[in-house]
DNA sequence: CAATAACCGAGACGGTACGTCTTGTCTTCAG
DNA sequence: CTGAAGACAAGACGTACCGTCTCGGTTATTG
């Protein structure tokens, strides 16, 4: 969100919500149809119907605005029980595409990650709006497919945790990677021999224990 | 690398070698220095003591400046036969995470592959410049573990290509998405865990067909 | 003067005067140190400590500026009675002389005369600005020598108009020549003997009428 | 080497006096289409079907180029014997106003004479190829009046001199400035205005004497 | 119910970088 | 050797954004 967290001084006119709503609106439709670089500050002022001062008010830069903007699109993401842990797998792994596919995300992802290689507060608004936030999916899967029988259930909590953020980032970027790096699509086909070769490998790691 | 590939307008004074050798070294080094964003094409310009001018003869912008600049960084990675292929693959995630550490390689290749989503030249020159370059060692490394046995002869060539350009997205996905997305240290512990979990998963997908 | 002349939105910061006197002033500076063509549009910024675009939001460029900046010098010009139409003459003609001896009034109004014969805007300005703006001075001294006597009372205005223009053209051509073409001193011999010449077709016109 | 010799003796020059004409012709085509500000070195050349270096090789810049383009069209200037002072002077006014019509001199002069405010060696080049080249017909005017008894012979020649200096700058000035300056028509009507003040004027002058 | 304080829009401000253009010099090749 | 072709260093051009700063004016709460 935006700074204004929590201690507000109670006097003066208060911000407005609509303005909050419709500068992240906008600056959607500016991803969109401008991309990431092409996109100004100015611009999503006007297209908001709002002072370049109430952005600035509310954000540092193009940075933290971006990321506020597209963090939403990733709550999207959902894991329903499909029943076993490859479809579970495969279902969001595919989600998570299609959501990569979106002009929004795709322009503004990995721009805003090449910014945070510079800029520490960038990076941790990135962990806390996106990153960790989406690592519930991985917990719950994972613990579907042990209380399914899929997975034996883990001893050691320091041990699960590492796990699930290797699973993590696993998932996470080899999808990116193949979407944006390779620019191959993440068809069915690819997703399904991705997903074979990993939960193979958590079975394997598992027996291997 | 720049523009002028193979006919060369026989007159006219002919561009300067040192010149295009002084650029690549300046870009790096003011990548290093200023990180992507704040780095510009006129402080290339005057950092490898050229006109501006000698800069856009050779390239269309910064972004495919910094590709070519960063390319041959990528060159540096090597895949000696250490005996066995989890040594290997070891190695090799080490040599690229710290490649990942290097400012000028940590700061470009984000940023260049975000431009990239919306410039499909861009993509292009990523794709021939980086990552095909790179799918070497994914080849190399399969085809010593086959030398050795620890992995089937493939049998389908198509099927044997479809499984390289997968383990070269999850390689080097996992290894970019832990360094710069999650910003945790790719350290011989991870490296080892994720190692196991991508050898198991090709030794039960071998076992599965 | 600049463009904005009557009509401002009332909403929004104002510009700033200071800006716009120190602009001139530096316009001033420059022309004196650098000359017309190697004054440049920055050079003038940085010495009025203003940003480029301040300069461009107020001028269309070098021409409109450099026609306010030495605009204002013309205005020095002044016609005191000193009892005769030669003296007043004389005078006034050394002053003329004295203004293009400066070097901003000297290396610019060629330079702007130059400019406006391809533009026609330029060519209102340079009127409205300077050349109009001294006919008064033609017109002074006609009515002053009337009133003494030396010339006869012109009968129709149309004509009366037509022979100021006449002897302003003359008069301001023909030094200007002198000083900037032929390049020789307009020093007071030159004066009386021109003034002489002057006069001498005033007397010779009137008396044929 | 002998033949070399022989070809170089047979064909001399004849190519480089060729690219002489051409890129005056050119000049003077750009001053036309360009005007004095857009006219660059670079478009000349192309023109003229010739390399930049041959250009600089003759010319040391615009200033230099420009006014041996255009000196030649002053040349065109004659004084037809039209059987009076009054006819002779009309006739080279009308002429004059001509070519200031024509837009390569339009542009050009004052130009070159505003340059030529910074820059001894132009001003030097302009009085040389221009300026003193026309005082022929003031020269030649002059005598003609005498010889017919329009005007007196003069006894002093230093005086002669200094008089026909102030009539040159007077008449040129003059209709310069009408023409460039004041940017009014310089028609039969100005002129025969124009001419009677200057008659009057040396005849009053003369009746002094 | 006025004072106050923070908000809002509009837009000018000092800066910085852009990518292009022109200048005058230089380097190569062809004849 | 001369001339064309064109690359070169230098630096100005006019534009676009940045993030800040006035302005005049608008809500809310508080005294």
């Amino acid at each position: 969100m935006c700074s204004r967290t929590t201690s507000r001084s109670r006097t003066g006119r208060p911000r407005s919500l609509e303005a909050d709503a419709a500068i992240l609106e906008a600056t959607r439709a500016a991803l969109v149809e401008l991309g990431w670089s092409k996109l100004t500050m100015g611009d999503v002022a006007s297209r908001a119907k709002v002072a370049k001062t109430t952005l600035y008010r509310r954000w540092a830069g193009k940075n933290e605005l971006v990321v506020d903007a597209v963090a939403v699109l990733f709550d999207e993401l959902e894991l329903p029980d499909l029943g076993s842990l490859q479809a579970d797998i495969e279902h969001v792994v595919l989600q998570f595409a299609a959501l990569l596919e979106r002009p929004e995300t795709r322009t503004a992802l990995m721009a805003v990650v090449a910014e945070s290689t510079r800029d520490q507060p960038l990076r941790e608004r990135i962990r806390l709006s996106i990153v960790d936030r989406q690592k519930r999916l991985v917990l719950e899967g994972r613990q579907r497919a042990q209380a399914r029988g899929e997975l034996p259930a883990g001893r050691d909590p320091l041990a699960t945790d590492a796990t699930d953020d290797l699973i993590f980032d696993v998932i996470a970027g080899a999808v990116v990677h193949r979407a944006l790096v390779s620019a191959e699509p993440v068809d069915e086909a690819w997703v399904q021999r991705f997903t074979a070769l990993l939960i193979g490998g958590l079975g394997a790691a598992a027996a291997a224990s």
